[in-house]
DNA sequence: ATACCTTGTGAACCGTCCGTCACCATATGA
DNA sequence: TCATATGGTGACGGACGGTTCACAAGGTAT
């Protein structure tokens, strides 16, 4: 009976923590983190400032929450993509996959992850920045290292692995970018990155220069 | 001689905006544009603050005529390398080539470029965003008309031309900003980029699914 | 019923920063 | 030499927004 009433209590304290996170990310995707106040974040969530700093110690610890939570999430599943039983190309479909699939389920999350990813040092002070690029490469060396392997075993034209992983990354980002941004225009799905990507373009033997 | 005096002025006038606004690129480029102040651009530039608003109507005015600056020199430099002469092959190599060349000759503007073409309507209020977007819209559908007439002509395989031009841009901006950032480690130059974005990079038939 | 504690409140405080404006200094012209 | 204009100055006003803290409300234990 204590430990049910407590962990009511608990749940209470977890849900309202949500609640605000869930709040704070939708401004926070919209305007960018300069551009929303603590005072509006309170207003939006139906809680006093002063409550906001119950559950975080500053605004930018209620901000690096929402990007490691996303960043975990994100990181979680690309791995386990890529921990797929199946040969390279079958793991780097699964990749793929994954990433659309959290990308278009976590809209407001992909502004904040990819801003914060893409622009360096920017925005935020260090810390977040660097726990969040961690993650990042390494997912990009696991990547890699599925590169390498296929390579290895004569699958994929002998390049830099890693500079393939940026390269798949890249491209996944740009035309996901595209496809949440003009969705109709274009239609796209895993099958077209993975093809873009590995299937050959230029049909002649004449890439060599002049 | 009068007006060699007026041009002197004029000149002076010119110079003092020029300096303010290499004072500001560095400052905003490595800081972002809420964690710089006016008085610290003042400062740095040896003005006044007040003189600052001599030559910009405020804040964001500076910070727009920064990014014009830079979005009309990256958008003509790409789009002049696209009409090149020369099959499609080459303007598209010459795309890439003028690309690397615009962003490593301004390593400080790309940050700032990228950051405001990636993130949506983030940081700075529209008008600009708008500005920006609309130029790099034009040069995708340029590059895009290029991907369709290399497609009429066999060079290329039938993908939706537009898309083929996000999935390039998408490469090359991954591949310099990995540069960038790590230029040791991975070596690169155009040539990789149009390699690993042309050539057959999987080599059995076996893209289908299971 | 009373003391107590936890959760929530929001007015007020304080620092920061944008933008202004009255005021120099230099130079140009009379 | 004096008047005027122009480029330059920087202390200051005012607004905004993050953070605090004294207090309220509601539940819990004694």
């Amino acid at each position: 009976m204590e430990n049910t009433r407590l962990s009511r209590k608990e749940r209470e304290y977890l849900r309202h923590r949500q609640e605000i996170l869930k709040v704070a990310l939708k401004l926070f995707s919209g305007k960018g983190f300069h551009n929303v106040s603590m005072h509006e974040i309170a207003t939006a969530s139906e809680f006093a400032v002063g409550t906001l700093y119950k559950f975080f110690s500053n605004k930018e610890a209620l901000y690096s929450a929402l990007m490691i939570d996303a960043s975990k999430a994100f990181h979680s599943s690309l791995m386990a993509a890529l921990a797929t039983s199946g040969n390279e190309m079958e793991k780097i479909r699964a990749c793929v996959e994954a990433k659309i699939k959290v990308f278009t389920e976590n809209l407001d999350y992909v502004r904040l992850y990819l801003s914060e990813t893409r622009t360096a040092s920017f925005n935020i002070k260090a810390g977040l920045d660097i726990d969040i690029k961690v993650r990042y490469e390494e997912f990009l060396e696991k990547l890699a290292r599925v590169f390498e392997s296929g390579i290895k075993k004569r699958l994929f034209k002998a390049f830099d692995p890693y500079l393939l992983a940026v390269a798949l990354d890249g491209i996944s980002n740009a035309l996901l970018f595209q496809h949440i941004e003009h969705s109709d225009a274009h239609p796209f799905d895993a099958d077209l990155i993975v093809n873009i990507f590995f299937q050959q373009i230029y049909k002649e033997g004449e890439t060599r220069d002049e």
